[in-house]
RNA sequence: GCCCGGGUGGUGAAAUGGUAGACACAGAGGACUUAAAAUCCUUUGACUUCGGUCGUGCGGGUUCGAGUCCCGCCCCGGGCACCA
């Protein structure tokens, strides 16, 4: 063996033996613990992996290569998220079918994760689009119907009349199609959603029971949108007679049938309501066709032709913060209920017809968006909530909470706190409505009009009912077909292939297949499940199997998903509990997410006629455009990694040129995992040079190996440098295995270059017993702490040896405290708290001790002399701080 | 605008309220070498009258003691964005 890591020597060959040993096979031994170590089901573009894909992939291999060797079962498994729109446009651009095409671009992806050595049990590997995957996927959403939590309804999406084609929301640009320039309109046709509103509120409480970064918590906390409030109803003056109440509603302002026309508002601010100076309806609100035909023809027009436009405008250019405030006035008020006054009714569209009632009562005072306005249309602002209790009039908008009641009659004084409780117990006795929850989240659209997907199991029979397919008939196959490309008029390229459509219903007649296909979201949310038993025909998943291995242990994967991905998986494993099938309510117990590594990129300057995107500082250019332009025209900056841009180095190169574990062993010591990481080849050549540090020391120390060292070690007196070795060694292990299990990889790293430098400092002189027992125990420990981050290394050295082993397959040492503990320690002394000197003290040693050793030295003295000593604060084995005056 | 992260030497970074800068990189000096590479050793926060002084984005506070906790700001990155 040589005395430096030459990676070309010996870690394929470590590699193929692996392979063939099947080493990383997964093992159920029982009466073992059991750990499950899971990263982001990936979707395998065509680009291949970059270094940067690696970040997360290397640091839960670290962790699951350490919990083997610590006697755990391990699942650590990976497949491929293959269904979906990236992979249909990528095979639209290439005119290819996306089946084989995605099966070459996971081969890469697996040939690629081989190269870094990373511990995937392949053997339970599948793609989403496997059929024998997406029969359950399919089985799953039955369930899912059968609970009335899959339904089809009306959803608008986005049409292009010129060619009569649905686009997503980024294909639109200023209410215009990106391609055809045509207006786009909102079109309405039946789309299939999973009801996960009815979860909003326990995918809330739950999340108390996870261990994920608090962020991404928040994040998803913020996505469902709780609010609380109070949803009552308005009624429209002059619609009807008053039923003996307070209010005149004889007003014949506006007339129609004589009954009351009402609709509902929803506020968290019901402490505002006496500040209510007008209402807002949303133009898709369904009171307006009625209640326009009691206003006169202007304002019907007006009205008319606001819902025209809100209509033909892109929800993005609709919701656009900066767009100044639009609204036309009905003609008719509405009476607030709380003092009887009429206010007019406008329609606008910063009311959105999605959230809550679609109506609002408005208060410009404490409202910023009412304040803009009603300052627009000169609607009059009424102050109703004062910083203080005396009333004072300030500037309004006052959107504060903090605040008390004015002008509100007999709650005037009142808290806003009391006085939303009151005044919601006054409407719920009222009995025109009652305190309410409601939620941002929406429910979740699976539909799409497209080929490359999970087929829906549903069959429409002539009478317009649906029936789900029978499970014996599962999958619903996706037919293999030439062409697949979206077909202009909507529908999905499934509904033009009749051998497809056409079926028989559940009792026997002609029926139609549903034609949409499901997004891929709904395809990753269960993937987890059917790691844990992949290759059941029968089954989704045994329960024996499931209840073992769930929840996973440790879910590894980039902060992007924070709230789609996580979401829908919570959603579809609560359901699953609630169906019975699984025994855990939440699928990932422990959440991790990477840092980015970003690459060193080109950009130059923008030429006088060019205008950049906003946020832009130069125009991206290639490196070899850069090397061509004179140097004051190009800046470099750091950029995500990523194809597009250029700046990729992939794990083939960097294997090539510093190897696999230097590669592991930069990515884990770079920056810690939570941090993005600024790339540097160079950074891979050093950690190349601490890996043959190991192998020299290994090398220079292999003289003195005793290989069965611990049988010996116990009975042989050590002298002080075979303590200190020893020290060293077991200090090592300590750091290091808490380090790994805290996924502080980057100290895991300096952790073994400290014990590493603390073993060369430690091995001069002669060689004796004892000193050559020490040293084979720091030997081994040194081996098996690498291993999980160089396991080739670790291996190639352990062989060296003379051992037969994988290293995977060794015992992780363990650490013992006694032999860990440092026999003395450096005290520090300070003089009213800055640091003035430090002694050594043996451990253990008494407070009165310190204090007595921390006074009797000079330089102490010199601080004290002539001063009275109020105070000597004593922190055993650390410090002494003197406070005097 | 709101919500999350983050700001520490020349650089990447460490640090359960207890000696700030571990571990590396880069720099400087030296050893080995005909020379280079590789390797090894020493040194490296700033200032200093060599006694010390100052230092973790800025300003306050709590504490015997603050990078760490609290309050108010500034800057950078990310998410959400008319959700009533």
């Amino acid at each position: 063996m040589s005395d430096r890591y030459e990676p070309s020597t010996f870690e394929s060959n470590w590699r193929q033996r692996w392979k063939d040993a099947d080493l990383f096979k997964t093992r159920e031994n029982p009466n073992a613990p059991k750990y499950y170590g899971l990263d982001f089901f990936p979707y395998p573009s065509g680009a291949g992996l970059s270094v940067g894909h690696c970040r997360n992939y290397v640091p839960t291999d670290v962790i699951c290569r350490m919990k083997l060797m610590q006697g755990y079962n391990v699942l650590h498994p990976m497949g491929f998220d293959a269904f979906g729109l990236p992979a249909e446009n990528e095979a639209i651009k290439r005119k290819t079918h996306p089946a084989p095409m995605i099966k070459g671009y996971a081969d890469t992806y697996r040939r690629q994760m081989d190269l870094i050595g990373v511990s995937y049990d392949w053997s339970r590997s599948f793609s989403s689009s496997d059929p024998s995957y997406y029969k359950w996927t399919q089985w799953i959403f039955e369930v899912l119907y059968k609970r009335g939590l899959a339904y089809q309804k009306l959803a608008a999406v986005n049409w292009d009349p010129v060619d009569k084609t649905v686009l997503a929301d980024e294909e639109v640009v200023g209410g215009r199609a990106e391609r055809s320039g045509a207006l786009v309109e909102k079109k309405y046709i039946p789309q299939w959603f999973f009801r996960i509103t009815d979860y909003a509120q326990r995918l809330i409480d739950d999340l108390d029971t996870v261990e994920w970064p608090e962020g991404i918590k928040v994040q998803q906390k913020n996505w469902i949108g709780r609010s609380e409030g109070v949803q009552f109803a308005m009624k429209v003056q002059g619609t009807g007679k008053a039923e003996g109440g307070r209010y005149d509603l004889d007003s014949t302002e506006v007339s129609t049938s004589g009954e009351p026309l009402t609709f509902e508002v929803f506020t968290t601010r019901i402490d505002t309501i006496f500040g209510m100076t007008f209402c807002v309806l949303a133009p898709e609100h369904g009171l307006l066709e009625k209640l326009l035909q009691g206003v006169d023809q202007e304002h019907r027009d007006a009205v008319a032709a606001y819902q025209l436009a809100a209509r033909t405008l892109s929800d993005t250019d609709r919701t656009s913060t900066t767009r100044e405030k639009t609204g036309v006035f009905t003609g008719a008020d509405a009476i607030n209920p709380a003092n009887g006054e009429a206010v007019q009714i406008w329609v606008a569209d910063y009311v959105l017809a999605t959230y809550g009632t679609g109506a609002i009562m408005a208060v410009p005072a404490h409202d910023d968006r009412d304040f803009d306005f009603a300052t627009k249309f000169e609607i009059p602002i009424k102050q109703v909530i004062s910083p203080d209790a005396e009333g004072t009039a300030v500037e309004l908008p006052f959107v504060s909470k903090d605040g008390y009641l004015v002008n509100s009659g007999e709650y005037s004084g009142l808290s806003v706190a009391e006085s939303q409780l009151g005044l919601g117990i006054w409407i719920e006795g009222l009995g025109i409505g009652q305190r309410k929850i409601q939620y941002k989240l929406r429910d979740w659209l699976i539909s799409r009009q497209r080929y490359w997907g999970c087929p829906i199991p549903v069959i429409h029979t002539v009478d317009g009912e649906q029936q789900l397919v029978p499970e014996d008939c599962l999958p619903v196959e996706l037919p293999m077909v030439e062409h697949y490309e979206p077909t202009g008029d909507g529908t999905s390229p499934l509904a033009h292939i009749p051998e497809f459509v056409n079926t028989t219903d559940l009792d026997g007649r002609l029926g139609k297949r549903e034609t949409d296909t499901m997004g891929g979201f709904a395809c990753s949310s269960w993937y987890f499940l059917r790691f844990t038993d992949p290759f059941n025909f029968n089954q989704p998943w045994t329960e024996a199997a499931a209840d073992y291995w769930m929840p996973v242990d440790c879910y590894v994967g980039g902060a992007e998903h924070a709230v789609m991905h996580l979401l829908y998986a919570r959603f579809w494993t609560k359901v699953l509990y609630d169906e019975g099938l699984i025994k855990v309510k939440e699928p990932f117990q422990k959440l991790h997410n990477q840092g980015q590594v970003l690459a060193l990129t080109p950009y130059r300057k923008a030429r006088e006629d060019e205008r950049l995107n906003v946020g832009e500082d130069g125009v991206l250019i290639s490196f070899k455009e850069a090397a061509e332009l004179p140097k004051e025209d190009i800046t470099h900056r750091w950029a995500r990694m990523s194809k597009s841009k250029g700046n990729v180095v992939t794990p083939e190169e960097a294997v090539e040129s510093y190897g696999a574990d230097a590669l592991r062993l930069y990515l884990l010591f770079r920056a810690p995992f939570e941090a993005d990481i600024e790339w540097e080849n160079k950074g891979m050549s050093d950690l190349g040079r601490f890996l043959s540090r190991i192998f020299r020391f290994v090398d220079s120390q292999r003289p003195n190996y005793v290989s069965n060292w611990k049988d010996l070690l116990p009975f042989e007196e050590l002298d002080d440098r075979a303590r200190k070795i020893r020290r060293a060694t077991h200090q090592a292990i300590r750091v290091v295995t808490t380090d790994i299990d805290r996924f502080a990889f980057n100290t895991y790293i300096s952790g073994l270059m400290k014990f590493l430098n603390a073993l060369n400092d430690l091995t001069t002189g002669e060689a004796d017993r004892a000193f050559a027992l020490a040293v084979s125990e720091a030997i081994d420990s040194l081996i098996l702490l690498l291993a999980p981050g160089a396991p080739h290394s670790a291996d190639e050295l352990w062989n060296s040896l003379g051992h037969e082993e994988f290293t995977l397959n060794l015992e992780w040492p363990q650490f013992n405290e006694e032999l860990a503990a440092e026999d003395a320690v450096t005290i520090a002394v300070q003089v009213n708290g800055k640091l003035r000197d430090t002694f050594e003290l043996a451990v253990g040693a008494d407070q009165a001790t310190h204090e007595a050793a921390a006074l009797a030295l000079p330089k102490i003295q010199q601080y004290v002399e002539g001063k009275v000593i109020r105070k000597v604060v004593v922190v055993s084995g650390k410090l002494v701080n003197i406070v005097v005056s």
